[in-house]
DNA sequence: TTGAAAGCGCTAACAG
DNA sequence: CTGTTAGCGCTTTCAA
């Protein structure tokens, strides 16, 4: 059924070595006979097999990409740009939603190295032992999106979380805030505990004390927010400001407060963090730290590339500075 | 290098093929020979190819995804569902952005023919020539997500978007709006163009007039609701209420009013389309059609898992019924 | 410039 | 229950 290279070859009457130098442009072959083949394939419609060309060769054009959840926003974006940049060099792009999950991580590698991908670029951010050794088993490139591993020296490219945490704090904290609440990412997660250790030192360096019972850890989906939000208003003692580990729970809280008939940020003041295309979208535009997601993403992408063609060399960095974006979500406390 | 079946048969004392049985789960092996053969594969932390495998069986076990842009959180959703299932069976899904462009759906559809994917499942919806003509051709199923192909008969799971449409519309002349503006989806999208006519149906059903200059057609992005959001503002008579073509067209419209000052639903009533999470995240909660995103991609996935392993049969449709979800952003005209 | 031959890692009859 | 054999569709020396 399916039209083979054995087939092409009949047909134009050459060897199928012949054929194969003309799928892969190689220049020696006669340009007559490219000519020939090249319209005995079209005729036939012919379309290599990448499978059989990437059992031979090792290694297929896909690259696998593992973020924590394609609903989230600040994935979406990533995800598209490091499409765009590898879809136009020929590249396919496999999604994995990890949810956070190591072992689901740890699964996908084995998938990856099993179908022999070009490379993986992984967003999502746990770091496990198991983790690691597949990591080191295994045999394409990886690059880190958003996060690093101690024990393994890859491409990076990265955002200073630590340093966004502290101009996120610094910025409440000059607005006259003291009783600030905390709704960090997942304490597994390297750039969240970044984002948090500068946010604590910002407080120290003010004379501030942070007590790391304020702090709660959340799943980082707006859902969390909106509970969070809803049990601050259910306290005595309300904090006039909240720090939140991303812009989707940034956003559930304020919108717990709206929906109660508070208002933000007279009641209270809330700072996000990744600056999705939502946190100016909505009714309060939010203060957060931005993050070039899809800029992040063409530079990961770029890196793979890099990698996969390139002539090797030593792990590189990128690391892209935080920058706040003031809006309308905060105020000077009165 | 790299550990094959061959290096697993010899260290177990046994041909491949039994190394092969033992993969694929192959009831004819001796309970021991079976044991000793996985042990071997574990110390050697063998992994089979897929590539090899699937370069034999002509088929691999991925399944390829066209939506049409997965920064559209009605996409992320079906992506994951979508993802969820298939995962779970042991398939990948590789992701294709066709940014609702027919090349490059049919660009997609050709590197699945050349990587042997198992199947197709479309979302995107353009309908072209060239598109059908490759589709004829391609040697794996195809599953229909909220489109349909006059030309190409196939499983569909699809969406009552006629009726949705025209609920939608029922909706807002039942409320006593007159003057309706209507910002749809693509005009060569087969979806968009059912909503828009069960709408005007339902206009005429009325006894209203339906022109066709007050219809303009949108991307479906947030940010084209926002420009045509401004300019209903710019005009000197103004529309009492508008029905978009999808959630985020309507949000970027009630932004737009709610950013200069006037109010969302006492100065204009907005009906929108899917029902996305962010339809109910913001300070004006969306009325709205639902189309229940995360059950169509599973039972989308869950045809496509039929169809490559079931027993060959007749082409099947699932469709979703259309409801009205009403909450803030529409009210009576007085 | 071209062809013959070997092989990538695995599966699938067919014998035994 | 197990091994032998013959490919799957393509690339890649090596000769010619």
């Amino acid at each position: 059924m399916k039209v083979t290279i054995k087939e092409i070859a009949k047909r134009s009457g050459v060897s199928r070595s012949t054929v194969s130098r003309v799928i892969s442009n190689h220049p020696n072959v006669d340009e007559e006979t490219r000519q020939k083949v090249k319209k005995v394939m079209e005729e036939l419609n012919y379309r290599p097999s990448r499978l059989a060309q990437g059992l031979v060769k090792g290694k297929i054009n896909v690259v696998g990409l593992i973020i924590g959840d394609i609903r989230n926003p600040f994935y979406s974006e990533l995800t598209r740009a490091i499409e765009d940049i590898l879809n136009a060099e020929g590249y396919m792009v496999v999604l994995c939603d990890s949810d956070y999950n190591p072992q689901k991580e740890e699964l996908y590698l084995r998938t990856a190295e099993e179908l022999g991908f070009a490379g993986v670029i992984m967003t999502s951010a746990m770091e496990t032992k198991e983790l690691l050794q597949t990591l080191q088993s295994l045999s394409c490139p990886v690059v880190l999106l958003n996060r690093y591993l101690r024990a393994f020296e890859t491409d990076v490219v990265s955002f200073d979380n630590y340093n966004g945490g502290y101009i996120a704090a610094e910025h409440l904290i000059k607005l006259g805030h003291r009783r600030i609440a905390i709704l960090a990412g997942p304490n597994n997660s390297t750039s969240s505990k970044d984002r948090l250790r500068g946010y604590s030192d910002a407080l120290r360096d003010y004379g501030l004390e942070y007590k790391e019972e304020e702090v709660t850890y959340g799943d980082l989906r707006w859902a969390t927010g909106y509970e969070f939000g809803l049990h601050l208003l259910r306290r005595q003692e309300r904090p006039t400001a909240v720090f939140a580990g991303n812009d989707l729970m940034a956003l559930g809280i304020i919108q717990a407060y709206l929906d109660n008939g508070l208002k933000v940020p007279d009641d209270l003041s809330v700072v996000g963090f990744d600056d999705i295309p939502a946190a100016y979208m909505g009714a309060v535009k939010l203060t957060t730290v931005r993050q070039p997601q899809y800029e992040m993403g063409v530079e990961a992408a770029k890196l793979m590339l890099e990698r996969i063609k390139g002539i090797p060399h030593a792990p590189k960095r990128i690391i892209f500075d935080a920058k706040l974006v003031i809006r309308e979500s905060t105020k000077p406390i009165i």
